[in-house]
DNA sequence: AGGCGCGGCTGGAACGATCCAAAATGACAC
DNA sequence: GTGTCATTTTGGATCGTTCCAGCCGCGCCT
């Protein structure tokens, strides 16, 4: 049970053992007609006792395209993104692409060199999850390179696929509006200037502007470390002694951290303060947590993307980006009610 | 802005466009010494003018050896193992390697098939953050192949870095028993039979027979689809029918199931049940959720994981297989309490 | 002047597959 | 026995690198 050699049997060792030429080999691995019945099993029975398995850094090579997807993502540890990375992951690998991660935590420097990095092990294609920081330079490493697809964000280089975020946002705050909330807050994601938010952010205003309300967009500071629970409460403190009674925050990451700020502050949720979320993480609908929210589909989101990639990597969708808006939902949930007069 | 060529310079056209040899600029991309730095700038010039960047699938190809690492994960879905794969895809990234997900939703055909297409990508290495449900056919494909370390799980042919999930449990359920529960049940993961589950459970075992008390043992039911959240409401009252006072959750991901069940139930937590997780997962932490927990140190376990696999590719470390184990914490929330009279 | 050493550069042989044109084989008709 | 044709099988070129042995030119020592 020592270190192994890690000696992988090659094409030319299973033709030896199976006396037939590498060729007649390969044309069994890859399952193509003329290869007689008795070298076929022949050379099987040569492939299972070696454990042969083809190198597929030899065959993408020599054909010129590989089947690995690059997949950006800004945060894993975020639920949303890690329910897309899994959503994502199994679509490609029902489709023969494998999944390759770059987890940028933001970083603008981890993103383009994982984009190189991409582009070195020469991914048919890459996705996005969250919007590059910096678009021209990854549009300059992966343009004419790979096609790209961006999954509930923005860029203008390539195939995008999200949620009707604008509609979702006129859901989330018409329901708001309904229950007869007049100060209505707009929480931004601070992390990334995405159009998710933008286009969320779009849809708040027209509704609000319909109503004859007044808008109000607060963002979350970033700060590191410690000081990052105590600022962030000073921070809805002050927005709530606005008197503000009910808040739309971009996504459920954000709506979550409210609640918790809510919490130690002694607001009552939704009896001083509704909350509204957007993307219906698995969270949102813990009995504990029970978020109103817009629910994006996931898993659909994901679908479309990888066979919009694939179809791109095959050449079947030549020509202008696509663009696919899927249809959104409002969640009814527990954090939302009417103000307390 | 039409679909691209995607056509990539060679390190020929390098040449080329730098009147060189393509060895000088392959000389250049690996910084070897011995370059006249006129030379270097010359085909520096010439890299960036093409956007050269190079073929890691045929250097990969001639060096035999790769910087890939197969990561295998049973549910990115479930937050504790979406934080360690955003933890380990930041180590392997940080010591140059590029990690490749094979999510398999506890599907052992997924999982095999996943091994399979890592070890034809030429993988350096396989990190198993959820043991493999195969176990002797998971080893048949990759041993002798790749060196493997199991992250938080089981696995007799490879490295093994995990929490002292033993101490964990003790530290769990002897906290329960100096509240003054009697009766404190242990909830086992239904997904996998693996390791940490089983030496928490010995943990368990070993302080309640210290404290003279009898064990029960939950599995909670697999059940598909709808029927779920009712079954599991069902299961839970059978078992607080029992009079048991607490529960210790094998994971936080069930700990927080069951707090779903107690709210649906009417349940007190933590006045008429108290309820202990494993992991630490930041939604534990969350106001709402509150959750006694064990933490795990899950940034230290992927550095460790990545930096023993790493040994393991570079030939640094031989031999038997190491077995590391990380000291727990008992973190103490909101959701133990002393039993009501 | 000739030999030596050395820094700088280069050509060619791998690596392990695919894929095509051509060769081998065999069946069958004449 | 020979020619034709379909079916199998094969050799060799190729993909884009690395890496090694060897080459070239130049300055220096004797």
């Amino acid at each position: 049970m020592t270190a192994s050699p890690a000696r992988h049997a090659t094409i030319l060792d299973v033709a030896a053992a199976a006396g037939v030429s590498k060729s007649t080999v390969s044309n069994v691995i890859r399952g193509v007609v003329g290869v007689s019945p008795d070298t076929r099993t022949r050379v099987q029975e040569a492939i299972d006792q070696l454990g042969y398995r083809p190198n597929v850094l030899a065959r993408q090579l020599v054909q010129q395209r590989t089947t690995t997807l690059g997949v950006v993502v800004g945060d894993l540890g975020n639920p949303f993104y890690a329910e897309m990375a899994k959503h994502i992951e199994r679509e490609a690998a029902g489709r023969g692409y494998r999944a390759m991660f770059c987890n940028t935590q933001g970083e603008n420097e981890a993103e383009l060199s994982g984009l190189e990095s991409l582009m070195e092990y020469r991914s048919a294609g890459v996705l996005f999850l969250s919007q590059p920081a910096d678009r021209e330079r990854a549009r300059s490493i992966v343009s004419g390179r790979a096609p790209a697809v961006f999954v509930t964000c923005a860029g203008d280089w390539g195939d995008v696929v999200s949620a009707d975020d604008d509609a979702g946002a006129e859901l989330a705050t018409e329901h708001l509006v309904r229950l007869g909330h007049r100060r209505i807050a707009y929480f931004a994601d601070p992390i990334v200037e995405d159009s998710a938010d933008h286009d969320r952010q779009t849809g708040y205003h027209r509704v609000m502007e319909r109503a004859g309300l007044s808008p109000t967009i607060f963002h979350w500071q970033r700060q590191p470390g410690e000081l990052l629970r105590q600022k962030r409460d000073e921070q809805v403190a002050e927005i709530l002694r606005g008197r503000v009674t009910a808040v739309f925050s971009s996504n459920d990451y954000g709506a979550i951290e409210l609640l918790e700020c809510a919490d130690r502050l002694g607001v009552k949720v939704p009896d001083d303060l509704s909350v509204v979320g957007f993307d219906d993480v698995v969270m949102a609908g813990l009995a504990r947590i029970n978020l109103t929210t817009v629910r994006q589909p996931q898993a659909e989101l994901a679908g479309i993307a990888v066979e919009i990639l694939d179809a791109r990597v095959n050449g079947m969708l030549e020509g202008a980006h696509q663009r696919r808006t899927l249809d959104v939902d409002l969640v009814l949930r527990g954090s939302t009610a009417s103000p307390q007069p």
